[in-house]
DNA sequence: CTGGGGACGGGGCCC
DNA sequence: AGGGCCCCGTCCCCA
């Protein structure tokens, strides 16, 4: 005979300890701020706890202490409550901010629900929409969006079967799956406009923090500057696939006449005088003309970069930013001497080949800098090609993210780092960031 | 401190 | 409509 409520009372009790710091033998310490937890939660909760705890777990007389910078204290503090009560507080603001950390922590679950969370702020937006033509003045007046919800883990057993609905008119959201994929989805308080991320700040921020990341990183995962998402959505774990983040994206309609806002009621603007349609980033106050336009926007806030370089491993989120990177990077194109700067033709210089780099030095800078016998013989060597579509086989292929490793071999014949690739996916998560023990 | 190289996001055009 | 490509502006890193 099983008892269903049992599992949460066990962790009702565990969440009661922590709260008392009882039999607490974990410290996590996020940027300055330190939280108290036990290792078997934190252990059975993330696969990177898993990997921290099980390499120090030979010595458990001392408290295991862990030491992150990759996220904010009020982001740590949604996923500890989380693990201690199966409830996700998900909010536009920190919906990514959580995802991000999820990904960090491989905490496969709560990246779901995130995924989940984003994917029905957007459907929630194209039925406001929809209802904002069909309302009255005042319905549409009074017409605010909740986005900000409580995701909860369905510990009942006897609640309905797993099935994925939406209604955010009637505030309950099922998605299927085990005890811990089933989620409640409640109406929280109203969004604030003026919280909406916009995006310069949320890069200026994100720059600040991801110049202080403590943790280690993967010595083979490119490591980008640009953003600590981005940071974080580089690495192998709960990696975001392509396919699923291929979110539905709302239509925003706007009018430069009627100033209508998103999530905000306004002046009511009639068919008649239909406005253009726009795509409105849910995440900032972005606007874009095509919807294109708008998925590739997407990117930058779920740090997603499906297009990987495959002569050095370094992604894109943007197919064209791998195109020049390869161009620039590994194919010399710029018929200009690197040292001298002056225009070069196939008679009067040489591409030069440092590793995967490669660029064009002219007759005299080669004979001064004695590089002469490193150049590359591009007719006996095959250059390195950015292939057009279709052309799989090719050693040096781009394009859509396959999810695979990537393993980088020498070719001592030619200096050219060839990627292999290795489509088990799994393994990613297990060589993820080193974790920082003290 | 400064300039160059590279990355990156946005916009627009073409197919 | 979507993808590819190019241009531009901005930012960061590094020599």
């Amino acid at each position: 005979m099983e008892i269903s409520s049992h599992q949460f009372h066990l962790l009702q009790q565990l969440n009661e300890q922590r709260r008392q710091d009882l039999f607490c033998d974990c410290n996590i310490l996020v940027e300055g701020k330190v939280f108290k937890a036990h290792r078997n939660v934190l252990f059975a909760s993330s696969g990177y706890f898993k990997m921290l705890l099980s390499q120090s777990s030979k010595e458990t007389t001392q408290p295991t202490t862990a030491t992150f910078q990759a996220f904010s204290p009020d982001t740590f503090t949604v996923i500890l409550d989380f693990v201690y009560s199966g409830k996700l507080s998900l909010t536009g603001q920190n919906v990514i901010e959580v995802m991000s950390a999820a990904s960090y922590l491989q905490m496969t679950d709560v990246i779901s629900v995130c995924k989940t969370f984003i994917k029905s702020s957007l459907d929630i937006s194209e039925k406001e929409k929809d209802r904002y033509f069909s309302l009255s003045d005042k319905e549409v007046n009074s017409n605010g969006v909740d986005r900000s919800c409580l995701y909860s883990a369905g510990w009942r057993a006897e609640s309905s079967p797993p099935h994925s609905h939406l209604n955010p008119d009637q505030g309950t959201c099922m998605m299927g799956g085990n005890a811990w994929s089933n989620f409640n989805y409640y109406p929280a308080s109203q969004r604030n406009a003026q919280q909406q991320l916009s995006k310069h700040d949320q890069r200026q921020d994100s720059i600040k923090k991801s110049r202080h990341l403590g943790l280690q990183q993967p010595s083979d995962i490119p490591h980008y500057k640009s953003s600590k998402l981005e940071d974080r959505a580089a690495e192998p774990a709960g990696h975001i696939t392509q396919s699923e983040e291929q979110v539905q994206i709302e239509t925003e309609v706007e009018s430069p006449h009627v100033g209508y806002q998103y999530g905000q009621g306004s002046d009511v603007i009639s068919r008649n005088d239909l406005p253009r349609m726009r795509f409105k980033c849910p995440f900032c106050t972005h606007v874009v003309k095509r919807k294109a336009d708008l998925k590739r926007h997407l990117r930058c806030h779920t740090g997603e970069r499906p297009y990987p370089c495959e002569a050095c491993g370094k992604r894109f989120s943007r197919l064209d930013h791998l195109s020049s990177h390869f161009r620039t990077i590994h194919q010399a194109c710029k018929p200009i001497c690197r040292k001298c700067k002056r225009h070069v033709t196939e008679l009067t210089g040489q591409v030069v080949q440092e590793g995967t780099r490669r660029y064009r030095l002219c007759n005299e800078c080669l004979a001064e800098a004695g590089i002469d016998s490193i150049r590359i013989d591009l007719e006996a060597e095959a250059p390195l090609e950015f292939p057009a579509d279709g052309d799989k086989d090719s050693r040096w292929h781009y394009g859509e993210d396959n999810r695979s490793d990537v393993e980088i071999v020498e070719d001592g014949s030619s200096d050219l780092v060839i990627q292999q690739v290795d489509d088990s996916e799994d393994e990613a998560d297990e060589k993820d960031v080193k974790p920082s023990i003290r």
